[in-house]
RNA sequence: GCCGGGGUGGCGGAAUGGUAGACGCGGCGGUCUCAAACACCGUUGUGGGAGACUACAUGAGGGUUCGAGUCCCUCCCCCGGCACCA
C-alpha cells in the first residue's frame, strides 16, 4: 500500500513497461490534429546531461504528454547533432575516433533521458554525422549551388589559430572564438559561402509572422542590421600633378628589360614569369597613357568611388573622407598622388592589416588615420574635401567609406578635432543642447561642443536651397536629386554577412564538389552522393588551411563525369548546416529515396513549439530560417518559416565555491577569485572561500546529474521540481533541498489516493450528476474542476510552476475536505471519486512513474499516457459565494461574504452598512461608489 | 553608447488595472516519540499596540485613475546581446 512516495518501489518498473509498450512511438492517426515539439539538436558532451539540461526537456516533455493526452497526434523527437568541431576536438583530446566517441557519448544522452523519462520516438532518432543523413545534406548545398546561393570566394577571412579553421561570422564573439576564446586572425583563404545576405529582408519581414520573445526577434534584426540611406558617387581630385605614375612606368620597364637581357638562358618557367610582367606592364600602361602622335602622354585617369551614409540630411557639413584601409582605390590615389604622400598611406594599411580585431576594438576612442593627399568632390556644393585612410571605417560594410561630418557624428568629430580637421554645423541645435551659449557661439566654436548634435528632431542650416527642411524632408529631397543628376541613389544596407560554411576540418559533412584541373567546378551527381567521409585513423588539422582530407590521396583524387581527373573539395561543412534541416528529417527519417517525403513534412511542419537556449539566437535559429526560406522558394517545404512558436528556458546555476587569491596569484580580468574543486572547498574553513552562482558546467565542478537526483529522491520528484523551481524562462539557482518539498508534495498524493481507495468507486461518472449535491461535495467538485482548468491553462501558456503550485493547492484542500470524511454520505464518495482519478491524470504529465503506480494501485488497466485529459465544467468552477472586498477610497476595510448574483445594488447597500466601512466614513459625505460585480465596492467619501 | 529582459518577504516566486505576498523552501512554536527522523497542526512582510486593530510596504521620484506591482514620464541598479555598421 503506497502511503508515500518510494521511488525505488516502482519508477524502474514503469520505465521498463513504457519501453516495452513502445508508449511513445509517433502516431499518425487520421481525424486527429497534429502537434511537433522540438528540442534544439544537442551535441552529446562527454559530460553527459545535468540537471541544468532537463530543465529544458522536462517541460517539453510535460507539453508532448499533455498534448497526447489531449487528443493530438505527437512528433517528439531526439537525435544527435554529432558533427563539428566540439565533437572532433574532443576526440583529439581523448585519442579517440569521433565518430564511435559519439556513438558512446549519444548512447549516454539517451540512458540519461530515459532515466527522467522523456517521451522521445527514439524509433526516428540520428545523428547528422549518419550518412543516411549527411548524404541530404549534401543534398541540399547541391540546391543551394544551382541557385548560386553558395559560392567560393578568395575572401578573407576570420582564423582561429587554435581550432585551425576559418569561422562564421556568427562564431565570432568580441574578436575571440566563439567555441575556444582564442582571438581570431584575418587569412585570405578560398572558402565556400551561403548568400544569406540575399534574403536578409525577408528574415526580418518574416518575424512578424512567428511567435517567438520579442528578445530574439529583437536580437534577429539587430544581427541582420537593416539601414535606410543613399549611396552616391564622389570624385577625386589632386591638387597637383603626379610624379609617381612615371616612377612606376620607370621601374616595370627595368625589370621587363633585365628578364629580357637574359632571355637566351630562359626555361619554360621564366618565359611564362615574363610574360606576366610584360602583361601587367601593358595594362599599367594602357590604364595611365593615351599615345599621341610620337610621344606617350600622361593621362589622369579618372577616380571616384562611392560612400554610403544614412545622414543624407548633413552631407553639407562633410568637410572630409574617410576610406578603409583597405578600400581597392587607394593604391590609385597613391600612384596618381603627390609621391611624399603614398609612402605613409602605405605604411598605414600594413598597419591596420596586421590589427586584429581585438586591438582595433580596443582603441576605439583613440582614432588612427593618414591623409592620402587626394581630394574628394561634394556633389551638392562642389566643395573640395581631403581624403583620409582610417581603420575606423570598415572595409566590409557599406561602400568601405563614408563622407564624414564632424559637426553631427560622435566618430567624425573625435577624428577631426584629432587631426585639426574642420567642423561645420548643418543641424540647428536645440536650446537645452547650446545650454547657456548662443547660437553664434556654436556656429563659430563647434569643437567645443561634444558631443556633437546627433539629433533628428530639428531642422538644416548652413545647407544652401536646403536650409529650414527637417531630417525628412531634407533627405527625401536631397535623396531625389541624387538620383535625378544620376549621382546616386537610395540605398538599403544590412550588416549582415554572408554564411561562411566550409571548415578545414575532417569531422563535418563533405562538400560534394569536384575541381577539375582547369579550375572548373562540378557538384556530384546524386546518384554517387553520399560523399562518404572516409574513416581514417589521423585527422588532426593543420596550420595551413588546408583540410586534413586533403592529404588522403583516395579521397581527393577522382574523375569527374567526363573522364577527366579531378580533386575532391577537401573542405567540410560547419555544423551548422547539419542543423540547419533535422527537423524536416524529424518527420520522414527513414527515407532512402528522399530528403524527406513533401506529405510527411506538409503534415508535422512547422514545429509549434521549438525550445532551448537563447544563445543560438543569431546562429542555428537564423540560419534553419533561411534553408527553410531557399526549400520554400524550391518547392521543397510547404512552410516560410519552420519554428512557429519558440520558447528560451532559462540557465541552471551551481553553487560554486571559490577563495580569495593568495600572496603572488593573480586573476585574470572580469574574474571574481580562484575556482576550488570539490575536495578543496570541503577541506578550505568557511571564512577562506565564498560562493558565487555558476552556469553549471563540468569545468566548474558545481553540476549535479540526474542520476545523483534520481537517487537521491526520485526521478518523478526531480521532475516535479525542474517544473516548480522558477519560471520557465527564468534562471534558477539549483539545491538539491528544495527537491524534499516535491517529495513531500508527491507523498501526499499517495497518501490521499490510499486513504480513499476503499471507497473508490470507478463508475463514479455515471453517478455523480445524479445525486444530491452537499456542500462537501460541491466544494470537492470545485476544487477538482478548477484545478483542472487551471493546470491545462498553465501548461498550455509554458507556466509549469504555477501548473504544479495549483495542483499543490488542489491537493491541499482534498486534505481539508477529507477531514469531515465521517460524516460523508455517497454524493461525497462520488466527489472524491472524481478527484483522485482527476488528480492522477493532471500530474501525469509531471509525474508520469507515480501517476501510472497509483493508477494501476487504483485497478485501473493501461497507462495513463493513454488516458484523456480530464475535461472540466466551467459551472462547477464557480462557487454560491464570493468574497467581496469593500474599500474606502482604495484601501481596504473589510470582505463580505454574498451570493454570487446578488445586485449591484444590495452589495452596494450592505458594503456602506459595514461597521469598519462606517468607521471610516462617519463625518464624510459618501461621493461615488464603485462595484466590480464579484470582486470589490470601493466607497469614494471626503 | 545602442537594443532587449528584469528589480515584489530570509529565499524561489504568485498576482486579466480590483483583497499584494498564492504555492513552496527556510525559520519559529506545538502534537506524536524514550529520543531523533518522518508525518501532522499552528505561525511567519515591517513598525506601533496586550488586543480588536492600525500605519507603512512591490528599486527611487512624479503622473493618469474611484483604485497602480500592473498603464504613462524621469531616474537608479542588475542580467543578456551588439558594439567605430556611417
Amino acid at each position: 500500500m503506497p502511503e508515500r512516495y518510494d521511488p525505488s518501489s516502482f519508477e524502474a518498473k514503469w520505465r521498463k513497461r513504457w519501453l516495452e509498450a513502445d508508449l511513445f512511438r509517433t502516431r499518425e492517426e487520421p481525424g486527429r490534429p497534429k502537434f511537433y515539439y522540438l528540442d534544439f539538436f544537442p551535441y552529446p558532451s562527454g559530460a553527459g546531461l545535468s540537471v541544468g539540461h532537463c530543465r529544458n526537456y522536462v517541460p517539453g516533455d510535460v507539453m508532448a504528454r499533455f498534448k497526447f493526452m489531449q487528443g493530438f497526434n505527437v512528433l517528439h523527437p531526439m537525435g544527435f547533432d554529432a558533427f563539428g568541431l566540439p565533437a572532433e576536438n574532443e576526440a583529439i583530446k581523448r585519442q579517440r575516433h569521433p565518430s564511435e566517441m559519439i556513438d558512446q557519448y549519444g548512447a549516454n544522452y539517451k540512458r540519461q533521458m530515459d532515466l527522467v523519462a522523456i517521451s522521445y520516438d527514439w524509433s526516428r532518432s540520428f545523428k547528422s554525422s549518419d550518412p543516411t543523413y549527411y548524404k541530404w545534406t549534401q543534398w541540399i548545398f547541391k540546391k543551394l549551388y544551382e541557385k548560386g546561393l553558395a559560392y567560393r570566394s578568395n575572401a578573407e577571412v576570420n582564423w582561429c589559430p587554435k581550432d585551425k579553421t576559418a569561422l562564421a561570422n556568427e562564431e565570432v564573439v568580441g574578436g575571440l572564438c566563439e567555441r575556444c576564446g582564442t582571438p581570431v586572425e584575418k587569412r585570405a583563404i578560398p572558402q565556400w559561402f551561403f548568400k544569406i545576405t540575399d534574403y536578409a529582408q525577408r528574415l526580418i519581414d518574416d518575424l512578424d509572422t512567428v511567435d517567438w520573445p520579442e528578445g530574439i526577434k529583437a536580437l534577429q534584426r539587430n544581427w541582420i542590421g537593416r539601414s535606410e540611406g543613399a549611396e552616391f558617387t564622389m570624385k577625386i581630385s589632386f591638387s597637383s600633378g603626379s610624379g609617381s605614375v612615371q616612377d612606376e612606368l620607370q621601374s616595370l620597364r627595368e625589370e621587363v628589360m633585365a628578364e629580357g637581357v637574359t632571355m637566351p638562358s630562359a626555361d619554360a618557367e621564366r618565359i611564362q614569369r615574363i610574360e606576366g610582367k610584360l602583361a601587367s606592364s601593358i595594362a599599367a600602361i594602357d590604364s595611365y597613357l593615351v599615345p599621341s602622335a610620337s610621344n606617350l602622354e600622361v593621362k589622369s585617369k579618372p577616380l571616384s568611388f562611392k560612400v554610403f551614409t544614412t545622414r543624407l540630411d548633413t552631407i553639407f557639413g562633410m568637410t572630409f573622407c574617410v576610406l578603409a584601409p583597405e578600400h581597392p582605390v587607394v593604391d590609385e590615389i597613391c600612384r596618381q598622388a603627390p609621391a611624399e604622400f603614398a609612402q605613409p598611406v602605405r605604411d598605414y594599411q600594413v598597419l591596420a592589416k596586421n590589427r586584429t580585431d581585438m586591438e582595433r576594438m580596443a582603441e576605439t576612442k583613440d582614432k588612427t588615420g593618414v591623409f592620402t593627399g587626394a581630394y574628394a568632390i561634394n556633389p551638392f556644393n562642389g566643395k573640395r574635401v581631403p581624403i583620409w585612410i582610417a581603420d575606423y571605417v570598415l572595409a566590409t560594410y557599406g561602400t568601405g567609406a563614408i563622407m564624414a561630418v564632424p559637426g553631427h557624428d560622435q566618430r567624425d568629430f573625435d577624428f577631426a578635432v584629432k587631426y585639426g580637421l574642420e567642423v561645420i554645423p548643418v543641424i540647428k541645435p536645440s536650446a537645452e543642447y547650446l545650454g547657456e551659449y548662443p547660437l553664434e557661439h556654436y556656429l563659430a566654436n563647434p569643437k567645443a561642443f561634444n558631443p556633437p548634435f546627433e539629433s533628428k528632431e530639428s531642422v538644416m542650416i548652413n545647407s544652401g536651397s536646403f536650409d529650414g527642411l527637417s531630417y525628412q524632408e531634407g533627405t527625401r529631397q536631397l535623396a531625389e536629386r541624387l538620383e535625378a543628376e544620376s549621382i546616386g541613389e537610395r540605398k538599403i544596407q544590412y550588416k549582415l554577412r554572408d554564411w561562411l560554411i566550409s571548415r578545414q576540418r575532417y569531422w563535418g559533412c563533405p562538400i560534394p564538389v569536384i575541381h577539375s584541373k582547369d579550375g572548373e567546378m562540378q557538384l556530384v551527381p546524386d546518384d554517387c552522393l553520399p560523399v562518404y567521409l572516409p574513416n581514417v585513423e589521423s585527422y588532426e588539422p593543420s596550420d595551413d588551411g588546408s583540410s586534413p582530407l586533403s592529404k588522403i590521396g583516395e579521397f581527393v583524387n577522382v574523375t569527374d563525369l567526363d573522364g577527366r581527373m579531378g580533386r575532391r573539395e577537401t573542405d567540410t561543412m560547419g555544423g551548422f548546416a547539419c542543423s540547419s534541416w533535422y527537423f524536416l528529417r524529424f518527420c520522414d527519417p527513414h527515407n532512402e529515396d528522399e530528403p524527406w517525403n513533401m506529405e510527411r513534412v506538409k503534415y508535422w511542419m512547422p514545429v509549434d513549439c521549438y525550445v532551448g537556449g537563447a544563445e543560438h539566437a543569431v546562429m542555428h535559429l537564423l540560419y534553419a530560417r533561411f534553408w527553410t526560406k531557399v526549400l520554400y522558394d524550391l518547392g521543397l517545404v510547404p512552410v516560410k518559416e519552420p519554428f512557429q512558436r519558440l520558447m528560451n528556458q532559462g540557465q541552471v546555476l551551481g553553487h560554486t565555491p571559490y577563495r580569495h587569491p593568495r600572496e603572488g596569484e593573480t586573476l585574470n580580468p572580469g574574474e571574481e577569485g580562484i575556482l576550488l574543486s570539490h575536495d578543496e572547498a570541503a577541506q578550505l574553513p568557511d571564512d577562506q572561500k565564498f560562493y558565487r552562482w555558476v552556469r553549471m558546467s563540468k569545468s566548474k565542478g558545481n553540476v549535479v546529474t540526474p542520476e545523483e537526483a534520481v537517487e537521491g529522491y526520485g526521478a518523478d520528484a526531480l521532475r516535479v521540481f525542474e517544473l516548480f523551481i522558477a519560471p520557465f524562462e527564468g534562471d534558477v539557482q539549483w539545491s538539491n533541498e528544495g527537491m524534499n518539498g516535491t517529495v513531500r508534495f508527491l507523498s501526499r498524493i499517495f497518501k490521499l489516493v490510499s486513504e480513499f481507495k476503499e471507497s473508490f468507486d470507478p463508475d463514479w461518472r455515471n453517478h455523480i450528476g445524479l445525486m444530491d449535491v452537499t456542500e462537501t461535495s460541491k466544494g470537492i467538485r470545485r476544487a477538482t474542476h478548477r484545478g483542472i482548468q487551471k493546470a491545462g491553462d498553465d501548461i498550455e501558456r509554458f507556466s509549469f510552476n504555477t501548473y504544479i503550485s495549483s495542483t499543490m493547492i488542489w491537493v491541499n484542500e482534498l486534505y481539508d475536505f477529507a477531514k469531515s470524511r465521517p460524516s460523508w454520505g455517497q454524493s461525497e464518495q462520488f466527489a472524491i471519486s472524481e478527484a483522485i482519478e482527476s488528480l492522477i491524470l493532471v500530474i501525469a504529465p509531471a509525474a508520469p512513474h507515480s501517476a501510472d503506480e497509483l493508477w494501476e494501485f487504483l485497478g485501473k488497466p493501461g497507462y495513463t499516457y493513454y488516458e484523456s485529459w480530464p475535461k472540466f465544467d466551467p459551472a462547477l468552477c464557480v462557487a454560491d459565494t464570493v468574497t467581496i472586498a469593500v474599500q474606502v477610497n482604495g484601501k481596504l476595510r473589510d470582505t463580505l461574504e454574498v451570493a454570487v448574483n446578488i445586485s449591484d445594488e444590495d452589495l452596494e447597500r450592505i458594503a456602506q452598512e459595514c461597521e469598519k466601512v462606517k468607521a471610516h466614513t462617519d463625518g464624510k459625505t459618501v461621493r461615488k461608489v464603485i462595484v466590480i460585480p464579484g470582486k470589490l465596492v470601493n466607497i469614494v467619501a471626503n
